[in-house]
RNA sequence: GCCGCGGUGGCGGAACUGGCAGACGCAGCAGACUCAAAAUCUGCCGAUGGAAACAUCGUGGGGGUUCGAUUCCCUUCCGCGGCACCA
């Protein structure tokens, strides 16, 4: 018998798919299922997060396409982005470059895990094909007021000179060289995705394939609050003073105002007070605080009394207006009524600054005066010290204050998003450029669409420090405006990375199309994503991003579909020793090595088998080796059947051990299928699949003389389909051995017969006080009634009655007897 | 602090609607084959007591509902993840 030659067999069947272009898709008739995995960034190397993510989804793909799906299963590239052009100042190589090579070595390698992608549809976001779409989206946006310049503090890195994204930032200091991380006020290019905040929120509901958790991370991202705008006029000013608070209720109870040091009011304000040098001093000393230091809960709060009053727009009372480090400029209104006594933050400065407390909420629990040492109460009440409210509970109370602020037209109900808008400008070369000019005469003028792309020019060099390098190209530098044609400058940022992979599967749908991003009934099609698989770091930002891609571009009527993902599954991560593989732990685990030594087959069904698909998963060498021999035991099972020629022998009367094979195939069949379907539950599909080949082996051997060849077959058979999206390579050689001809993977997915798994005998457990105390064998259609007659009288059970009295016997048929006794 | 997830043998994990806890795999032990080893095959494999039959305990801890709880409820401890002065 020949061995399980995988080397041979994996490169062979490759070769085969690849030259009979075996998963190429075209829109059809069938009914439609793309499933698609995060694409990697082109690092040069896959890593076992990649394996079990490419792994998961072709076993989606594989499966459903024997269901009868019309499957797309892309792949592509995020090739954009930092390393490249980190590579480029290291080694003086062009990212261009550096990213292409890269492309290739991880395609080789993809290829050699055997996955069923579809690679005429292959996209790359820094080809030129696809960017000039990324900027034809951005040109859309612009026109729609959705994309937009302004001025604010962004994340500023002293030593690169460059500004950082705050995925960048990582614990205050910055990613590359651990300087920390300042602000610096600087114009950049914004996305308004708080414009789609409601839409983004609201539609969660609809994401039922979605896991909790990230549906969860994506409503406390995006945090919405309900509560009131509301004016306090300043004394001794025209000027009033706008707070967002969630808590009109406690409006009496408000006995100081705080302004965000950046407030514009603040230097206004105090500009020839004798505060004005001691409010500089420390709004000066807080610009230089990163905001993880100022913002840390940890922080002492501080602040000043600019000397200055408002006036409560409600009760008339003066109220000083102070600075504060805990109050947020680009949250709300970047002012607040504070409210100590119901508010914890408030009272912590009232109580460093002795400002006074004025409880506005009775607890109902208290009796007489609210005695507030240091912990303020945030629950609910009964009005006090609020005029004509008092007495009210404070839910009715919100309502009337609410109403009575409106009615005197100082304020009114709003919301409030946590949600910021997107920061898309990079100071980098690796990216794409953000197609707008700046004229003299005109502004800014945005880039025609017919000269998209723009590309990025070659003439560059890579310092690693100041402006963008764009800055040092003279081709792309020299620009005309595209209004009035005179010379104009040109924008040197680029764009986020994120912008690039917030449509990309919606790019594979047409990936060749040169008039639009892509064709809207090819759009149509096959979106939504029916299964997107990737790691859950991406539960927020990406996820988040391409949703909004995704409305927006269904505003622009370029497709019907408003959210791009049907159903998400986070895949955990793959560990080694209890902690994530890092080359500076030293603890990676390289997927070539496996593949030369086991196979991808191997591969595939260790990460598959070792875990649920949520689950991180701990990588085991010895698993990996049993992985291993269960694949040759299903070689060997197959291979001696065949050269024997097992599968002709005829039987002429089927034995009862034939009818429990008949079981346990068609039993196979179905749980496999469910947990495939139903949870993609691949562990327990494997070792269901790994008992049914423990009882082939078995069947084989107490049936030496007459094994019905052709349920055995049937047996072998079954195991061979139910394993070939798991093991794609040797499912097939085997198929091809036992049947000559055809491919496994066009083959139906098998359906179980509802009469095999139809048991007629069940094993039913009698117990005694809720203990196992014997088990019978009774017909599956016995009635409850009989079934506690047959326990009753069991011999066994009998005499551990012994006379004691029985109390009360449970009956339930297929299951069990539960006999009480006293 | 708030929100979410999890805690089951030596290990990874199973038990789907409350019904035999530990499927399947790994590791381990014993045996068969072999001059020997590898490979393969067979059996055992939660803890305690017992020669055994068997008994008792056992799903982080405590309590509850139930004939019956890994599963439901209350409470508590531990671990992981996210957000974090968001007014």
């Amino acid at each position: 018998m020949s061995n399980y030659d995988f080397k041979e067999i994996e490169t062979k069947w490759q070769n085969r798919w690849q030259e009979s272009n075996s998963f190429k898709t075209v829109e059809n008739d069938q009914p439609k299922y793309y499933v698609l995995e995060m694409f990697p960034y082109p690092s040069g190397k896959i890593h076992m997060g990649h394996v079990r993510n490419y792994s998961i989804g072709d076993v989606v793909a594989r499966y459903k396409k024997m269901e009868g799906f019309n499957v797309l299963h892309p792949m592509g590239w995020d090739a954009f982005g930092l390393p490249a052009e980190n590579a480029a100042i290291k080694h003086g190589i062009h990212p261009d470059g550096w990213t292409k090579k890269n492309i290739q070595e991880m395609k080789e390698q993809l290829n050699t895990l055997g996955l069923s992608y579809d690679w005429e549809r292959e996209v790359a976001t820094c080809s030129p094909d696809y960017y000039k779409w990324t900027q034809w989206l951005f040109l859309q946006f612009y026109n729609k007021g959705l994309a937009y310049k302004k001025e604010s503090r962004v994340n500023w890195c002293p030593s690169c000179e460059t500004v950082l994204a705050n995925e960048q930032v990582v614990g205050g200091e910055c990613e590359r060289c651990d300087s920390k991380v300042g602000k610096k006020l600087l114009n950049q290019w914004y996305f308004k995705i708080t414009d789609y905040a409601e839409e983004l929120l609201k539609d969660i509901e609809k994401l039922e394939g979605w896991p909790e958790k990230v549906k969860t991370m994506q409503k406390n991202w995006i945090g919405k609050s309900e509560g009131a705008e509301i004016d306090f006029p300043i004394e001794n000013s025209d000027k009033k003073l706008k707070v967002f608070t969630t808590r009109p209720d406690t409006i009496y109870g408000a006995n100081y105002m705080v302004l965000a040091p950046e407030h514009p009011y603040v230097t206004e304000l105090v500009a020839g007070t004798e505060c004005e040098g001691a409010v500089n001093a420390l709004i000066e000393k807080l610009q230089h605080m990163s905001d993880i230091e100022r913002t840390s809960t940890e922080m002492e709060k501080e602040g000043l009394f600019i000397g200055h009053y408002c006036i409560n727009p409600v009760s008339g009372e003066r109220i000083p207006i102070y600075i504060a480090n805990y109050v947020l400029i680009d949250y709300g209104t970047g002012a607040i009524m504070a409210v100590p006594a119901h508010d914890q933050r408030d009272m912590d400065f009232a109580r460093k600054y002795n400002i006074k407390i004025t409880p506005v909420i009775q607890p109902s629990d208290v009796e007489g005066e609210l005695q507030l040492e240091d912990e303020a109460y945030d629950g609910d009440g009964i009005m006090v010290n609020s005029q004509e409210f008092n007495g009210l509970s404070n839910e009715e109370a919100y309502k009337k204050i609410s109403e009575k602020i409106e009615a005197l037209g100082v304020g009114n109900r709003t919301v409030s998003y946590r949600l910021r808008d997107w920061l898309l400008s990079r100071q980098r070369y690796w990216g794409t450029p953000i197609p707008i000019v700046y004229c003299d005469d005109c502004g800014t003028v945005p880039v025609k669409e017919e000269d998209l792309p723009l590309e990025l020019p070659t003439d560059i060099e890579f310092k690693g420090k100041g402006l963008s390098p764009l800055t040092t190209s003279k081709t792309f530098m020299e620009a005309t405006c595209p209004k009035c044609g005179k010379t104009a400058k040109r924008e040197t940022d680029t764009m986020d990375t994120f912008v690039d992979s917030s449509w990309y599967f919606l790019r594979y749908a047409d990936p060749k199309n040169t008039e639009l991003p892509f064709k809207k009934e090819s759009g149509n099609y096959w979106l939504s994503v029916d299964q997107y698989i990737g790691g859950v770091e991406h539960a927020i930002l990406h996820l988040l991003y391409a949703r909004f891609f995704t409305k927006v571009i269904k505003d622009l009527q370029l497709i019907d579909v408003d959210e791009p993902f049907k159903n998400l599954l986070t895949q955990g991560m793959v560990l080694k020793d209890g902690a994530k593989m890092s080359k500076s732990k030293g603890n990676v685990v390289s997927p070539d090595v496996i593949i030369e030594k086991y196979g991808a087959d191997t591969a595939r069904l260790f990460v598959l088998f070792a875990a649920p698909p949520e689950r991180d998963l701990e990588w085991n060498d010895q698993g990996v080796e049993g992985c291993f021999r269960f694949l040759n035991r299903v070689w060997r099972l197959v291979m001696e059947a065949h050269e024997n020629k097992m599968f002709d022998s005829v039987v002429t009367s089927p034995s009862k051990e034939d009818k429990n094979l008949k079981y346990m195939i068609h039993n196979t069949i179905k749980r496999v299928s469910e947990d495939i379907e139903g949870r993609f539950n691949f562990n327990t599909a494997i070792s269901a699949v790994m008992e049914l080949v423990n009882d082939l082996y078995k069947y084989k051997e107490n049936n030496k003389e007459n094994i019905n060849g052709e349920l055995y077959k049937e047996g072998v058979s079954t195991v061979i389909i139910l394993l070939a999206p798991f093991a794609p390579h040797m499912t097939e050689e085997l198929w091809s051995i036992i049947n000559g001809e055809g491919s496994v993977h066009q083959l139906s997915w098998p359906k179980y017969d509802p009469q095999a798994v139809v048991k007629d005998e069940v094993e039913v457990v009698i117990q005694i006080n809720g203990k196992v105390k014997d088990k019978i064998v009774v017909p599956a259609d016995l009635s409850k009634e009989d079934l506690e007659k047959l326990a009753m009288n069991n011999e066994k059970i009998q005499s551990l009655i012994n006379g004691a009295t029985v109390v009360k016997v449970v009956a339930v048929p297929k299951k069990l007897v539960n006999i009480v006794v006293k």
